[in-house]
DNA sequence: TATGAATGAGTGTTCATTCAT
DNA sequence: AATGAATGAACACTCATTCAT
């Protein structure tokens, strides 16, 4: 269970992600993620001791990836005002979705799969994230809309991946829907300050 | 395939959606289904050609619970001033979910799994669709934002569900998160002029 | 299971022989049977107790079509002269055969699906079919070749049904392969005495 | 897919065969071969990516079975004069056929079991094959009377076939139903030019 | 570290057959 | 005479997982 070969994991995780994107992650089996990077089955039992742990290992990669997108650091920073930091939270998904664009469709197939997907998401949204302390102060400063945390990020992720999705469908360019746009449609729903103009080219 | 005893054909429907709910459409077989009815599995066979069929049963009934929801025959008429059309539209919406906690849910994970997903959802949201006149005359009347139409469906659906799926696991009460709380969100998100006070009891 | 209505027993016989013709006897089943009349399922029960007794019904109409062709008659009768008797056995095959272009292969897929295929092929070359008499007499008087009769027959039969698909096939047109030429080929395998020029256009 | 144990192919192929004599190849299932060979089900699909596939295994093994008979080279040698060449090949056919007395049926069966058949007996008799040339050879020296080339093979196979069948059948021996009168009938049927009894003890 | 071999449980689907109406 | 409903057995095929090498 030694995972000594980091490139081969992370083969893995790629093609078990190409195949989510294809096919859904209700298709993902062994045999084909084995076939796409060219080793054996049996060898993917070398790197995740079950089917579990590899769609987990998806998701976490994702998540983390997420993490590390590059307004993070901003956003996460106690020092900035909070008006400040909720928008960059919201540019920075944006950004993030648009740069990812498979990476917020992934997490929702794999969520899909599992029944604790509650779970899951908990790493996400949960209490012990570090998002739930700009929510409280984003709410407690009269910033954020008060409600449940749960409805804003709802409305954030899924405005994001739809648009996304809309845009990797060609159904209509940035040009058409700009980041101004979409940006404004959630702000109105997730705050109840008016839209940051100033912030715009920042 | 004829289907005379059609008891059995929404018993079937019924225990699809009871295994949907419990472990997601992924989890869905024709065995488990029919143990779940209490019939031989080869049987279902016999009110449904296929599996996607079965499926297509489950959503279509859904999809059509939902278009006989009470207040659709409001929002529907071209008589009635487009804001309250759109403000029943979103309370509509709101009582049904309530009232069918897992029809949002079911929808969903249904067509997840479903890569043409498209042809589903164009059922729903699609061109033919009767609401499409809707929000084109909400937009052209300065009622509703000006942007693609399914960002601002996103928005309606997925807050609505999320809503309801905490609901039902006791997350919250109604009287934590009301009506009231709800629909400003979506309304802020979904349209540009103020909050419709008056018609919140009506 | 008594047999009333013999126009459908005919229907059902008939679907039968198209499936073969266009699938091959392994293909048939109950319900494609009952489809094609345009009957339900069950009704096929009625007139054949089993798929077993189905098949028989097909093999054995086409055996009994293959004793009533008209030639027959002139074979069967023991004060024609036996070469006689011989060519125009073989002739009223051939004739038969491209009559009834796919009877010999019916017969064929049948026999395919019964290990008991002995037991059939009995019927039609056994000892107590009247065609055995004609192959003693034909060999005893010098015309038939000395040879078990069950290889004569082969080739008799393996060659017009070959030469039927061939021309079911368009692989050539009788024009280019005539009775004669098909005729010649046999005759000079079943016999040893010359071929009867004079018999061609009897 | 790789197949290191050829001694697990070979038992796979050989329980196949031995299902199809005793009955028939409508018979093969992939659990009955499983059984005969003591392995289970699904192994079988590490050897054969289907049971097309596996059928096709079979068939092939007996095809170049056929083709690896002794006298074959002989036939093929361009250097011999035509008569030989169809004389040997004529014994060659004879000569496997006992040695291998199921393998025609084998051969039979899969073809009858294959809409595609065509297909299938192009391998055999089709333009590509060597066996082509002998018999347009055949023709144009005089040798083998002009008719179809389908229709001669038919003879030649369906005669020696029926003839295997009859001595595994015990119907009667090769003392009372020799080579020579088997061939003698075929020759017949084939040529145009006398028995070559000069070659009969070669 | 990697693989080929193997398997048992499960998949959707078709089938011949029976039976009450 | 005819049918709809029902079923158990069989089918080809896929899967996650294990194990010896």
């Amino acid at each position: 269970m030694k995972k000594k070969d980091l490139t081969k994991e992370k083969k893995i995780l790629d093609a078990t992600v190409e195949i989510i994107i294809a096919d859904g992650a209700a298709a993902i089996s062994t045999t084909k993620v084995a076939n796409k990077v060219g080793i054996s089955q049996s060898n993917i039992y070398l790197y995740f001791k079950d089917k579990r742990a590899l769609l987990d290992g998806v998701y976490l990669r994702e998540i983390s990836r997420l993490g590390q997108t590059a307004g993070m650091k901003l956003v996460l920073d106690p020092n900035e005002d909070i008006l400040t930091r909720c928008f960059m939270y919201l540019k920075s998904m944006y950004d993030f979705s648009l740069q990812n664009p498979h990476s917020l469709y992934v997490l929702e197939q794999i969520k899909l799969l599992s029944k604790d997907a509650a779970d899951y998401l908990a790493q996400l949204v949960g209490p012990k994230n570090p998002m739930a302390e700009l929510f409280t102060a984003g709410i407690n400063s009269g910033v954020l809309r008060q409600i449940d945390r749960s409805l804003s990020m709802t409305v954030l992720f899924s405005v994001i991946e739809k648009h996304t999705e809309n845009l990797q469908n060609g159904l209509y360019t940035e040009a058409d829907v700009s980041f101004e746009t979409v940006s404004r449609m959630i702000w109105a729903a997730l705050t109840v300050v008016p839209y940051p103009e100033n912030l715009l080219n920042k």
